[in-house]
DNA sequence: CATGAATGAGAATTCATTCAT
DNA sequence: AATGAATGAATTCTCATTCAT
């Protein structure tokens, strides 16, 4: 079945992109490390770039689904928490992809790369959301307490890239991280 | 004088990696970009690599300047103060090198550099520095108060370089956000 | 039945060579043109070339069947009168193929099969023909006036699928052609 | 010189197109030819389209300034004449260019690619020209002529093209060609 | 200090052809 | 008869780097 054999390759390019860098990721060696010719990438991938957009793309459509609250537009206090703990478990489980997705999303031209799938930019999807959510518990300053949470998330995703792999943030930590934060918004 | 004229090569090359991403900045762009011809470029830098780690490097040290000034080793409060208040008034007061730089040293190609060579690590030099601190001040997790730090610092920039342009972040919430991490850790 | 399918992919490929040019026609493109797969065009024809000289070969046998009907080899005056009326009459009628036919012959790889294929060089086939009825006429250069006589017809070829479209030529201009034509060697 | 160097690829292209025919020329081998590296080819022209252009413009260039008339849009006698031997003259001295020429020429989209210089469209630039000067000799169907005039010296260059090399047309020919030519419109 | 011609290794991409189903 | 997945060789093009001037 095609559509699995697509599913195969991009999980292998996942992992190369993971383990070498995208940069170092040519056609020929994505090509051997899911085992096919590189005559067959073409098959199921136009390009290089359709490739990286299609990596990107399921996963992070796999994670909206996650994370997506009940869409009415309205977030609870325990739908925060939730997608706090969703955030923070994903990124223990799934650590190969974020650290692809927040290396790959911040490169200039890579946007404009994924525009067709509007799913991919979270931010756009959350920022309303959490301004709502902030300004119904009175806070003060919503807007800040919304890029406070942000740059924690963003900048943990961060962090999470450069410690690899010399300083590797132990899961244990990322545990405390989450616990901090929950403390500082709910 | 060879010494200014490789800091405008620097500055120019900067720009470009942040516009263009690095990926896409071949030598001979970078030489045009610079005005100077291809040539020219190896006269002041051995290589493509050189002429990025250079780049970063100074990027690096001017954040250090502002961090330890009188190199020490130690971190005295005042001076944690002073590098928070330093470290925001620079995004406010020289934005552009700063998008420029967080934009920079994200990229793939250029995070293998930054964890790769010693010299430019700045995890390396930063951490341990601030764990110094934190354990001076007899906190009871100094290693979970850096990562908070580190990452609201890290993540504000992203977010700075990220929300462009639907969402620009105003000055004057860059104050709001400076204040708030002075009474979390100060 | 085979022979009609062969017929139709050879139709949708003499349209495709003349539309997009033989060098862009892949086989793939030539299978999706015809509405099959690329394997079955292997189950009709061993190869590229074996494609391509089939449809080249199909139309010359068109015209030699125009010209000499009886093939014993000897051309009666009316029989050349004969072809000349009828070669126009075709060009007039069957337009389309006709542009098409030409087009592709004249291009790059085909003429490479045209000169090198004994089968379907029509030059060896039609030259020696002409010459012996110039010779038989008592003509002074039977050369010269085979070569006036090709010259002529390939000439108008090019001259209708190239004056397209600023100076296309009428069908009623085709008619004086052939008059004047007619004139001149019978 | 920069220029020079051009010049002499694209007369080194154009002997190995006219010798291995233009869909045998793959950049290595023009490049082989040329005596230069492959990388070379591509710091004097973007693309292997753009030396064929640069090869076909510049040939064109050179038989304009010959074929000329004064220019003033009117064409006497001895200019129609002189045109006429030109061509003839050219065809023999400059056959490889010719041959490259007319097989290039017709194919499918090449017209458009050389459509930026008009210099290079010679139909166009002749057929009103040709008009003018058989309504001047009271001709009584001066299309007719031109159709006929034009169709013989373009049918004779794709003769060449095909007699190639098995019967190849002898220069003495050619002249028997020229002098019938001249015969029946002078 | 300054240029840009020249190289060659390697990257992306195409495509005729084969073959299991 | 029919499909399209799979291959691998060939081809176009890029680019860091060197070097004569």
């Amino acid at each position: 079945m095609r559509e699995s054999r697509r599913k195969q390759i991009m999980d292998s390019a996942l992992e190369l992109y993971a383990t070498e860098g995208f940069s170092k990721c040519s056609i020929a060696l994505l090509a051997q490390h899911a085992g096919i010719s590189k005559g067959l990438m073409y098959n199921y991938f136009n390009s290089k770039e359709e490739l990286l957009a299609a990596v990107i793309e399921h996963g992070m459509n796999e994670i909206m689904l996650l994370l997506d609250p009940n869409s009415d537009g309205i977030l609870q206090t325990e739908e925060l928490e939730d997608f706090i703990r969703k955030v923070f478990n994903n990124m223990r489980n799934n650590r190969k992809f974020w650290t692809l997705y927040v290396s790959v999303i911040l490169q200039p031209g890579v946007k404009e790369l994924l525009t067709d799938t509007p799913e991919v930019n979270y931010m756009e999807r959350f920022f309303p959301l959490l301004i709502g959510y902030f300004e119904n518990k009175g806070s003060k300053d919503p807007y800040l307490e919304v890029l406070t949470l942000m740059a924690l998330i963003e900048g943990f995703g961060v962090l999470m890239i450069y410690s690899y792999p010399a300083m590797r943030i132990p899961d244990e930590a990322l545990t405390r991280f989450e616990e901090r934060i929950l403390k500082m918004f709910i």
